[in-house]
DNA sequence: TTTTCCCGCCAGTCG
DNA sequence: CGACTGGCGGGAAAA
């Protein structure tokens, strides 16, 4: 047997990397490793390590071997993985080995197996006070892996900062404790690199290329490959979670790191929250129009991908599904992790400068530091404590920031105003702003203290989404929709009740609207791309006939490219962000705001407190308070109580455009009036339904409702339907309830969530974006709250003309449907809005 | 077939 | 140096 085994590695071996063999120098080396090659077989690993040889059972003895090689002969007895023990195949091998009962299948040495054990070592919140050391050694020996696959873990846990490494083969474990904070900081660098636009970017690209002939137009995306270029990778430190040893992490790209950070950063980014491996794998290869021709390198990219998402989907972060297009379906990934984290919009703005500074040699910042200048020059970084003062003090102005009193909801509309003068009312929304519009923390939720967050955070919280009642389908569950605040104005009354807050934070990020003219023309992409900010206050400018303002020239035309050379965007952006703190600068100082300690992070209810608007706060909190009960109880059943807000309708009108809604399953309690059964629609069990749209242009509006009065429930049923709506099933992802980091389950994932809003529902409720501002704007809405004819509808209708070819939607029976589209929209006055949808459902698949 | 992704060679670092 | 790390990609199991 061995010598079979032998030779076949031999063979392999002799194969084994062509080029490597040819390179002078590997061919010494190339003996020493044939004789590895035996080695190995004998037993001793790789790395012989002391770990190794004390270690319990060698895996790497000829036995596992063969067991491998029986497994692959006899499947069958292959189904025993699951267990998420840690015990890694009881003792030795070697009684295993021989029956050939072990057989180890591929899947249960799969990495995200590995991982699952490797957690379940280790509390979600660990106990400071405990020993949290890891010793890379020890865990490799109890789970009887070879070292190589720790790492691998490692890598991508500390890219979480679930742990750090305190030196070489040790590390501490920190569990979930700084993972809101991570993610908020996550999202924020990955707006900062638009990752959303450039996702939107390659899906379009590859959208035209299917249906243009042409296929290439390459240009686009000089914006990008200016921007790439200084796009370079980062990884991204938390304050709290420097590296302790200097030493260890001086070196290197660490590109798995990475790579993890940019692959989380796509799904926080990206509206639905789905990320596609291939577009995932063209954005981390960097320049990705030249990335076509690179197969091997694209293929390189997506195995290191498949290796991240294991251990995310371990640790439920993420979790497969595939996203059916028209051409078939693709393997993607969805983000089930924590949609709430902290929104750190001000800590954006740290970053952002932190980074300048970086770039501009004065110092680095302790949060993200550039590793390798994008084209290849690797920086190395240091991290200087002084800058780690400097984020202090940031944060300290941003604590001031933060207490400004505005009302939670207004302050990005004032901004905005503040901003423009010209067009107050149609409050313009950066992507960013949009995010942290959008993001919504629950209340209990909230992990608190983003170092900067506060502003985005009260805003978004509760008063800025207006709940809306949908007429259930069958059985007569209840949702709630949500609009987002954005489109609301600024004053909305909404009532803070609105309770169950959002659960799913919708945005519209990258572009928006483009001209097919644009599409085809290479223009289009530059601006597009550029802008990121453009975008959406494209969107915005459709949705709400004031656009004129910001593109006086083309008034009704969305065209982002006008808008926006890149210069001229930083210029925005700095004015808002100056506006922006100025504006807030009254604030009440948020305690935790700055701090992003773990200990902080996990106390939700200050951080609630600290949100701005103390009234909203409070009613908050007074309402979750009278709610918990009844939320987890729901939670339970799956339904997340929600309740009606009342809206007034006034407020709604015109500006309804809602940039996003969302639908969330309500208890039937709360419908009351609402609620009448309504067959027809579709409908798989699963009463909730997840409608997604496209991020990229927004296309679809949902202005439906615009007051808290609902259109008939037929006519919803209807445009749900028409929009794509789709029975989502969803899985769910489980959450634990409490506010609080309960530390002993280690599986659980805190969620910051509330348990209603927690994504375990997601698959109960519907999440509705609004596709296209555009076209609904006026006439749509009535400001009685008058139900707005669906413009999506037609727009998905109205393919013709477009260059673009129109696809149609799906509908996913179980799952989750993703409708993505790009759209783009034509000239306002047209009103004629091209969308050409293409996306279509994700469906979850395996477990 | 295609999608996943395990395995482990080997190179760069570090102690 | 030897031990750690970890990039990388062959190629085979799984779908």
């Amino acid at each position: 047997m061995f010598l079979l085994i032998f030779k076949s590695r031999l063979l392999s071996y002799c194969l084994y990397k062509p080029q490597a063999l040819t390179k002078t120098p590997r061919k010494a080396s190339t003996q020493g490793t044939v004789l590895t090659e035996i080695q190995y077989n004998m037993g001793p690993l790789m790395t012989p390590t002391k770990g190794r040889e004390t270690g319990t059972g060698e895996p790497w003895t000829p036995t596992s071997n063969l067991k491998m090689l029986m497994s692959a002969a006899s499947p069958e007895i292959r189904n025993r993985e699951k267990e998420l023990c840690m015990d890694s195949e009881g003792g030795d091998d070697h009684g295993l080995g021989e029956e050939g009962e072990k057989q180890i299948s591929r899947k249960e040495k799969s990495l995200g197996l590995l991982c699952h054990k490797f957690l379940a070592r280790y509390p979600d919140y660990p106990n400071p006070a405990l020993n949290n050391d890891i010793s890379l050694d020890d865990v490799a020996t109890e789970l009887n892996v070879e070292r190589r696959r720790i790492y691998d873990i490692m890598n991508v846990l500390e890219s979480l900062h679930m742990v750090s490494r305190l030196a070489k083969n040790r590390y501490t474990w920190h569990g979930r404790a700084n993972l809101p904070q991570t993610l908020a900081k996550l999202w924020q660098v990955g707006e900062e690199h638009r990752y959303g636009q450039q996702m939107q970017q390659i899906r379009q690209r590859s959208l035209e290329k299917e249906f243009d002939s042409d296929g290439e137009e390459k240009e686009n995306d000089e914006v990008e490959g200016g921007e790439q270029g200084q796009k370079e990778m980062f990884f991204v430190e938390l304050p709290g979670v420097e590296f302790k040893a200097a030493s260890v992490n001086s070196r290197k790209d660490k590109s798995l790191r990475v790579m993890s950070q940019k692959f989380v950063m796509l799904f926080l980014v990206s509206t639905p929250r789905v990320v596609s491996l291939d577009v995932a794998a063209r954005i981390l290869i960097g320049e990705d129009q030249v990335a076509d021709q690179d197969k091997s390198k694209f293929k390189t990219k997506v195995r290191r991908l498949y290796d991240i998402a294991n251990v995310l989907r371990s640790l439920k972060l993420i979790e497969k599904v595939h996203v059916t297009e028209e051409k078939g379906r693709k393997p993607a990934f969805e983000w089930t992790g924590p949609e709430d984290f902290p929104s750190v919009k001000e800590t954006t703005a740290t970053t952002a400068t932190a980074k300048r500074k970086l770039e501009s040699r004065t110092s680095v910042d302790n949060c993200a530091k550039n590793l390798f200048s994008s084209p290849g020059s690797k920086r190395s970084f240091t991290r200087h404590p002084s800058l780690i003062k400097l984020a202090k003090s940031i944060q300290e102005d941003r604590r001031k920031i933060n207490s400004a009193p505005t009302s939670p909801a207004l302050p990005a509309h004032q901004q905005k105003a503040a901003k423009k003068p010209g067009a107050p009312q149609p409050p313009v929304l950066t992507p960013t702003e949009a995010r942290a519009s959008t993001v919504h923390l629950t209340p209990r939720a909230q992990f608190t203290l983003q170092p900067t967050g506060a502003m985005s955070f009260h805003p978004a919280q509760c008063s800025p989404l207006i709940p809306m009642l949908l007429p259930q389908h069958q059985e007569g569950s209840p949702y709630a929709i949500y609009m987002h605040p954005s489109s609301l104005r600024p004053h909305p009354l909404t009532r803070p009740q609105p309770t169950s807050l959002a659960v799913r934070s919708m945005t519209f990020e990258d572009k928006t609207g483009r001209s097919p003219s644009d599409v085809t023309v290479q223009g289009h992409s530059s601006a597009t791309n550029k802008l990121p900010t453009s975008s959406p206050s494209a969107l915005k400018r459709v949705c709400s006939e004031r656009t004129s303002e910001e593109s006086p020239s083309k008034a009704k035309r969305i065209d982002p490219s006008t808008r926006d050379t890149s210069p001229k965007l930083c210029e925005i952006l700095q004015a808002r962000l100056k506006a922006r703190r100025g504006g807030l600068v009254s604030s009440r100082p948020s305690p935790r705001a700055l701090h992003l300690d773990p200990e902080f992070v996990n106390t939700p209810g200050s951080s609630v407190a600290v949100a701005a608007n103390q009234t909203l706060e409070q009613n908050l909190e007074t309402f979750l308070e009278k709610e918990e009960k009844v939320a987890t109880s729901d939670s339970e059943a799956g339904l997340t109580p929600v309740r009606a807000v009342p809206l007034n309708p006034q407020h709604l009108h015109t500006e309804t455009l809602i940039p996003t809604g969302y639908l969330i399953p309500i208890s039937q309690q709360s419908l009351f009036s609402y609620k009448d059964h309504n067959t027809e629609s579709s409908k798989a069990f699963t009463p909730t339904y997840n409608i997604y749209h496209t991020p990229t242009a927004g296309i679809h509006t949902f202005n439906i409702f615009s007051g808290h009065r609902f259109p008939s429930p037929a006519i919803l049923n209807f445009t749900l339907q028409n929009l794509g709506l789709i029975p989502g099933p969803g899985s769910v992802p489980t959450y634990s309830p409490g506010t609080g980091h309960t530390p002993e389950h280690p599986s659980s994932l805190p969620s910051p969530l509330p348990p209603h809003l927690g994504l375990h529902q997601r698959g109960g409720m519907v999440f509705v974006k609004p596709m296209s501002p555009v076209p609904v704007q006026h006439q749509m809405t009535g400001p009685g709250g008058q139900p707005l004819t669906l413009i999506s509808l037609q727009q998905m209708t109205t393919p013709k003309g477009t260059a673009l070819p129109q696809h149609s939607f799906f509908h996913t029976p179980l799952a989750t449907v993703v409708t993505t589209s790009h759209g783009h929209t034509a000239p306002a006055g047209t009103k004629t809005v091209y969308i050409p949808q293409r996306k279509l459902d994700v469906t979850a698949e395996d477990t």
